[in-house]
DNA sequence: ATTGACTTCCAAAACGTTTTGAATTACCCG
DNA sequence: CGGGTAATTCAAAACGTTTTGGAAGTCAAT
């Protein structure tokens, strides 16, 4: 209705308005000058259903969120998604968000957003070691970026942040602190990140003598869902077996939760028990005490993420668009060096001394 | 390519094809079966572009996300987000998201979803008193719901949360509890939500005969964009100038960093100032001591937004559409009995007594 | 005057649906 | 056997764009 409008206004052909807009060269820069303002005075706009329909592409970007507890709740998906949005907008691709629990409902998600030509490529995130998704979308040979490494066979795109250098940091900095018995408190292990922050945090312990990583050893393990929740659950249980003395937490979540479990115990955090997260929400300044936690440039990943998924739309082998990015410890006042071993030992009692949160 | 491809396997013609499919009287059980098997067969998918060309409707339906910090980062949106996710699915409606900085970005973010007819309808949160979104739409006169009121001439379908009358209780529970120095740390006030819950508290204290509130008086008011930082901030403020034993905060994130503030100063939450929230975010449970605060339905509420918004869609007025839910105060531990005046009046130095965050 | 090269324009096809209006066939009734 | 009704099918148009493959016109060189 609307490219046939102006045509018809100015009496020339649909063609001639369509590449008139369009900048070809092969229109009179008379006739251009027309169009345009034709155009701009009727506040033309392209029915972008019949672009699609033409060009034969869908013009957007799909996401699947995770809806679950401790997945699409997590801030990570927010952060992600408002980098993901302007970085789009720039290539004038729209996003197009499903909703879907993991499991069947996750795989008709995909499928529905693939085979109905909904959107040229996908963006995903939490990748797990076996991931259905990825396997369906290389098997597809559909354009996808994701974030976060994979088992497959065929290479394909991601960006990921350097999980097991993160972790082994952080808890080559614990023991830096003299701690000797470093709990982590993991996600599920089936998602990639968890594997790599796990296998950090397992390398400094065996780097530093502290190899035999078993229950009841140098390094007490425990895997949850990532919620508050389940952080708190798992630290108490810590608590009563294992009697770590430092934590390292997989999320930011899940140390808030940790981080509570030890207060209520009547322990102080920092000094009886030092805690680390990972994610850097904001919130982890605003913990008692603020928390030390590992902070990754997901907005920037999620824009690289973007480039990377255009030129996998336009064609482009994924092999060179492999990139393992380095995260950041951030030392806030969760922890600190290991307690005196005298003063552990009556760790259930509320201390004489209670919790002084913010010493001056 | 697609529904012809049936039509020339099977000899018979794209229309009874479209028809068979779309369950039309019209075509003969046998061939609607012949149509039926052979569509599962080669897995036929319609094309949803040339669907929507021919429809004249998308089959979309658009959310802007506000791209500022306190706005978009805030766990509503997600919130809101994984409800409205599932409840499109079921009405076979596509969810496009956007980001956009509040300001001109913004109203550029929705003229683009109307004039290049991405979207049927758009769904849109944080209201302001005076909402240029709202003002546009209304007069492009475009299928919308809104979460929260807003200051129009012509009505508008909304589903809000009586922030006034939570906000009302919390205060009154705040009297209750012997407090007359009751504070807020309100968001900023062009938020329509801010304007309510202030209203709720305002009310409560004239009811209370401390109706004079100003500066200095019995209500301090701050206003500041929800995070935990500005919460932090303006709490600390609060503790120099106006020596509230109360306060009330807009949002869980500002409630966060009040008490942090509070515990920063040496001073017990729950004892020496009480504490109340909005929003219940899972991480509510998980504060220092563990927040009191007033939980929304926003899950049920969006899934009702999106059933009036396919109203709209298909025509229905918009007068019916307005409705007001309950809110309701989850007690938790970060309130109770205002503090004795003797013991307010040294509250600037490090009490003698540290912060017993759980008492037994 | 013819040829060739450019410039400028356009008709028509194509993308894959749904809908409209009509054609064909089959059947029954008088 | 003619006429009407019902059941089934389909050709064509429409949605709004982009692309393809010329066509028409102009100009300069031959």
């Amino acid at each position: 209705m609307s490219l046939s409008r102006i045509a018809r206004a100015l009496g020339v052909s649909v063609t001639t308005v369509s590449r008139a807009l369009a900048g070809y060269e092969d229109v009179a820069a008379a006739t251009r000058a027309r169009v345009r303002q034709e155009a701009a005075r009727i506040a033309y706009k392209p029915n972008s259903a019949a672009r699609r329909l033409q060009g034969g592409r869908a013009g957007a970007v799909g996401v699947v969120l995770p809806n679950a507890a401790g997945q699409f709740d997590d801030p990570f998906f927010l952060r992600m998604l408002s980098a993901i949005g302007p970085a789009l907008e720039s290539a004038a691709l729209d996003l197009l968000v499903t909703c879907a629990r993991p499991g069947q409902d996750e795989r008709h998600a995909y499928r529905a957003l693939v085979e109905n030509r909904k959107v040229d490529g996908i963006l995903l995130a939490r990748t797990r070691s076996q991931d259905d998704r990825i396997d369906y979308l290389l098997d597809q040979d559909f354009p996808f970026v994701a974030h976060g490494r994979s088992d497959t066979a065929k290479p394909f795109a991601y960006v990921d942040i350097d999980g097991e250098a993160a972790c082994r940091a952080a808890t080559e900095r614990l023991l830096g602190f003299g701690h000797t018995r470093i709990a982590m408190i993991n996600a599920p292990i089936e998602y990639r990140f968890a594997v790599h922050r796990q296998a950090g945090w397992r390398a400094a312990l065996g780097a530093a003598g502290l190899g035999e990583v078993r229950r009841g050893q140098a390094g007490p393990l425990r895997h949850v869902e990532a919620t508050e929740e389940n952080g708190f659950l798992a630290m108490r249980d810590l608590l009563r077996a294992d009697a770590p003395t430092a934590v390292l937490c997989a999320t930011d979540r899940i140390a808030v939760g940790a981080l509570h479990a030890i207060t209520d115990a009547g322990l102080r955090v920092g000094h009886d028990i030092s805690v680390i997260g990972y994610d850097d929400l904001p919130l982890a300044s605003y913990t008692a005490p603020p928390l030390t936690t590992i902070a990754q440039p997901i907005e920037r990943a999620a824009r690289r993420m973007v480039e990377m998924l255009r030129a996998r739309i336009d064609g482009a082998a994924p092999e060179t668009m492999q990139e393992i990015w380095p995260a950041r410890l951030i030392a806030r006042a969760s922890d600190g060096p290991a307690p005196d071993p005298t003063a552990t030992i009556n760790r259930t009692e509320t201390p004489d001394d209670p919790p002084k949160l913010y010493p001056s």
